[in-house]
RNA sequence: GGCGCUUUGGCGGAGUGGUUACGCAGCGGUCUGCAAAACCGCGUACACCGGUUCAAUUCCGGUAGGCGCCUCCA
C-alpha cells in the first residue's frame, strides 16, 4: 500500500514518498488570530488532521508545524489600510497583543473540541521578526527587492517562475480594479516584504528596520517559519485553495529566490465550503462558529463527521439539514460501538477499561486485528487513495467490525465514537430487572423500567441474541 | 475582462467504459407482548446536444446552469 496524494504542483495524483519517513516535514498555514474561527476555517484543520493520521497509520512520523498569524495584516492592498488585529482590538477594547492571545486560546479550544492531534510545533509570527529581516536582507543582496515610500517589495519580474505554480496569466490580472492600487509598484504581482509606518499612522505592533519603524508583509512569515523550523524542501505544505494564487505563490518566490532550493515537494489544497450556496468570508460576515452549531444541538464532532463525509478536494455546501444527517450517522456508529462493547465484553468492562487497553501504534493494532484483516486493508486502501474518507465511510457501513476494528477507525478519524456515557450500576440493575419482568410476563413493570431507562439516555434493543442498550442521542 | 472548477436519485455524496456505492430522510414488509429499536425490500440517479465505441453517467467537443480565484480569506 502506498499513499497517493493530489499534488497542486503537478495537478496530478502522485505517490507520496517523504525524504525521511521518521521525520515527515509538514507545514500548515495557520489562522489569523483576530477573529473567531468559522466552520470553513476549521475544515482545513480537519482534513490535515486526517492527513497526519493516515501518515501515522502508514508507519510514518509527521513533524507538523502550524503558524499563528498574530502580527495582523492590512485590510487592503493600499497604503492606508488598517491592521486587522488593531481593528479587532478597537472593537473589543483590548490591546492588539491581548486580542491575539484571546483568539489563540479560542482557536485551540475549537481545535481540541474537534479531537485534532496537536501539531509538533505552533509558531507565532511575532517570534520570527528578526528572521524575517534576515530573509529580506538576503533577498535584497540577491537583487530581488526594491523600496518604495511605503515598503520593501519583491520584484516578481526577477523570478521567472513566478506565474508557474498558480498558472497565473499575469498580463490579465486586473490591476486597476484593486483597492488602493499602488502606483509605485513595478509589476502588478509584486508584493510587500515589509511595510514602513507612514506619518500619521499609529501601529501598535511595530519593529525597527532599516532605520524606520514598520512591520512584516503578509507572506514572509510562512517562508521564514518553515525555513527555520523544518528546512527545505518541505515534504508537504498544506492550505486552502485560496492560497494558491497569492500566498503560496509568494512563499515559493521568496523561499526559492532567497535560498536557491525547491521549497516543497507536495502541495495540498483543500477546497472551500459554501453556506446555503454562498461563500463564507470574514468580510461578508456569514460565518458560523462551533458555538453556533452547538446552540442548535450539534457537537463539534458532528460537524467533523459532516466534513469527512466529503472529499477534501470537493466543493461542499453546508446546511443544517446535512449536518443532521451526519449527526445521525455518527450516532449510529456510536451505537455499533456500544453493541460491540456489549457483545465482546460480557464481563461489563467500563468504557475506560476498553479505551485505555494499550493504545498501540496503528501498525501494531492492525496486526492484532486478525478478524478484521480484510476490513482494515480495504479501509487503509481507501485512505491511501488520496485520503478518500467518503469511500472509507462507505466501507465502514458495509463491514462487520470488531471492537478493536472500531478502535482503529477512531484512531484515524477521531470522531468520539467511544466518547459516550455507559450505563451505571443503577441502570444495569434496571436492565436486569426489566429482562426479568419480561420473562415473567410482567409487561407493565418492564415498560415502566424501559421508560425510565429512556429518560436516562438508554434505549433497549431486544434481539434474538439478547437485550442490549443503545444511545438515544 | 482573464484563469480555473463543477453539474449524480428527496437531501447529501463516492465511483466506474458494460455489474447494488454509501449515508440521511421516505415508503412497504418481517420480527416483537408492544416498540421510537432491529432486520429485509423498494424507489429504477448520473444537466443538455453531438462524437468516439459493440457498449458512456464514466472518454472527446460544444451548449446551458452553478461556483471559485484574480482583493484579506481554509
Amino acid at each position: 500500500m502506498s499513499l497517493k496524494l493530489y499534488n497542486t504542483l503537478s495537478r496530478k495524483v502522485e505517490e507520496f514518498h517523504p525524504q525521511d519517513a521518521e521525520n515527515v516535514k509538514i507545514y500548515t498555514c495557520g489562522p489569523t488570530v483576530y477573529a473567531r474561527a468559522h466552520i470553513g476555517n476549521l475544515c482545513s484543520y480537519i482534513y490535515w488532521g486526517l492527513l497526519v493520521a493516515v501518515l501515522e497509520a502508514d508507519g510514518m512520523r509527521p513533524q507538523r508545524v502550524l503558524n499563528f498569524t498574530d502580527v495582523g495584516h492590512l485590510t487592503s492592498d493600499g497604503d492606508t489600510g488598517e491592521d486587522k488585529l488593531e481593528r479587532g482590538a478597537k472593537r473589543e477594547n483590548k490591546t492588539v497583543w491581548e486580542v491575539a492571545e484571546y483568539y489563540e486560546e479560542l482557536f485551540m479550544r475549537d481545535y481540541n473540541s474537534l479531537f485534532l492531534e496537536m501539531p509538533a510545533k505552533i509558531c507565532k509570527a511575532t517570534d520570527y521578526i528578526e528572521a524575517d529581516k534576515q530573509m529580506i536582507d538576503i533577498l535584497t543582496e540577491k537583487g530581488y527587492t526594491y523600496e518604495t515610500s511605503d515598503g520593501i517589495y519583491f520584484d516578481t519580474s526577477k523570478f521567472p517562475k513566478y506565474a508557474e505554480f498558480a498558472r497565473l496569466d499575469l498580463d490579465h490580472l486586473k490591476a486597476g480594479a484593486r483597492v488602493g492600487f499602488n502606483s509605485e509598484k513595478r509589476n502588478v504581482s509584486d508584493f510587500a516584504l515589509w511595510k514602513f509606518i507612514q506619518p500619521g499612522e499609529d501601529h501598535a505592533m511595530k519593529w525597527e528596520y532599516r532605520g524606520r519603524e514598520g512591520y512584516p508583509g503578509w507572506h514572509i512569515e510562512c517562508s521564514v517559519i518553515s525555513h527555520e523550523e523544518l528546512g527545505e524542501p518541505l515534504d508537504i505544505h498544506c492550505g486552502g485553495i485560496d492560497h494558491i494564487p497569492v500566498h503560496h505563490t509568494n512563499e515559493i518566490a521568496q523561499t526559492e529566490a532567497a535560498y536557491g532550493v525547491k521549497m516543497c515537494n507536495f502541495w495540498l489544497h483543500c477546497n472551500f465550503i459554501t453556506i446555503d450556496g454562498q461563500k463564507i468570508s470574514k468580510s461578508l460576515g456569514n460565518t458560523y462558529s462551533l458555538d453556533d452549531l452547538f446552540k442548535r444541538g450539534f457537537s463539534p464532532l458532528d460537524f467533523k463527521m459532516w466534513v469527512l463525509q466529503g472529499h477534501y478536494l470537493g466543493e461542499r455546501n453546508f446546511s443544517f439539514e446535512d449536518l443532521e444527517a451526519a449527526k445521525n450517522r455518527r450516532l449510529n456508529w456510536k451505537n455499533r460501538v456500544a453493541l460491540a462493547m456489549q457483545k465482546e465484553n460480557n464481563d461489563e468492562k467500563t468504557l475506560e477499561q476498553v479505551t485505555d487497553v494499550d493504545a498501540p501504534e496503528l501498525k501494531v493494532l492492525e496486526e492484532k486485528l486478525v478478524g478484521d484483516a480484510e476490513f482494515v486493508h480495504g479501509f487503509m486502501d481507501k485512505l491511501n487513495d488520496n485520503l478518500n474518507s467518503p469511500e472509507a465511510f462507505a466501507l465502514i457501513d458495509n463491514s462487520e467490525i470488531s471492537l478493536k476494528g472500531w478502535k482503529m477507525v477512531e484512531k484515524v478519524f477521531r470522531l468520539g465514537l467511544f466518547d459516550f456515557k455507559v450505563p451505571a450500576d443503577e441502570q444495569l440493575e434496571k436492565m436486569r430487572l426489566r429482562n426479568e419482568a419480561r420473562e415473567n410476563g410482567d409487561y407493565g413493570l418492564a415498560d415502566r423500567l424501559r421508560d425510565e431507562l429512556l429518560d436516562d439516555g438508554f434505549l433497549m434493543l431486544d434481539t434474538d441474541a439478547g437485550s442490549f442498550w443503545q444511545l438515544c442521542k
